[in-house]
DNA sequence: CCTTGACCCTCCCATGATGGGAAGGTTTAC
DNA sequence: GTAAACCTTCCCATCATGGGAGGGTCAAGG
């Protein structure tokens, strides 16, 4: 199985699996004598969780250890638990960042007429100091 | 006033003073004939508003429009509008995608024991083809 | 006058995950 | 035998930000 195949079937690009590669998160694969990487299906299972944690948000040294303890028989499911919490709570940070930009901004759209005339709030917001909560 | 202070008072670093004039965000600043830069209060003005803007998550190309607006006094404030309105549609976008990630992530948590045992539906989840919806 | 510390300058490199593309070799099908 | 569709490595770009090297400047105190 070439890379490209591997690719499609895994859901994860050719350049994506020759860079996880390259950083050590997947072993390097056997070579055809012209060096063609070559892969089997249970490269494309791997390449699949790494694709369905990277859809879950995952940063790639958090799949690392996902991936350790995936292959780990003898692994705690608390320690899964725990990354998976740990990335609930970065998860949660985030929507809150990005919730609080957005209330903010919605203030502001909110006073603006919208109209041909020059006054605007959300341009006032932006140029004066941020009011107390 | 170095470039030093205006980093202090506008909440914006030296560092990113320096990358935004070379970007063309903010115009080349006048320098002493040592070569350092020079700033006055409408420069801390205009960092502060960049800095707002970036704090509630704009993208420098947008803020180079607002910035274009904020200083023509013609503006319409349509124009200003129709820009945070976008940008609102975007943080919702990303607030979305978020919490789709925190929604699968919390149901396959929940159904992990969290224990000494390895059996865990987090990894299962992560291993095996999506559910349909 | 000279030193010291706190500034400032430019230039290069790194982040994280991903893609684009060039230059060149291989395989496959017609 | 040739063209299309692969594959290879290597370099560069994104976006916003910071780190640090190597070197110049300025102000205060001895």
């Amino acid at each position: 199985m070439n890379i490209g195949e591997t690719a499609t079937a895994s859901g994860v690009s050719a350049k994506m699996i020759r860079h996880y590669e390259s950083i050590g998160l997947i072993q390097t694969s056997s070579r055809t004598l012209a060096g063609y990487r070559q892969y089997h299906e249970r490269d494309v299972h791997l390449l699949r969780f790494i694709r369905r944690a990277r859809d879950l948000g995952f940063a790639l040294e958090q799949i690392r250890q996902l991936l350790s303890l995936w292959s780990d028989p003898g692994r705690a499911s608390a320690d899964v638990k725990r990354l998976a919490e740990a990335h609930i709570a970065d998860l949660d940070a985030r929507i809150d960042a990005l919730s609080e930009m957005r209330a903010t901004l919605v203030t502001l759209a909110r006073a603006c007429h919208g109209d041909h005339r020059p006054d605007c709030p959300i341009l006032q917001g932006l140029a004066e100091p941020a009011r107390a909560p």
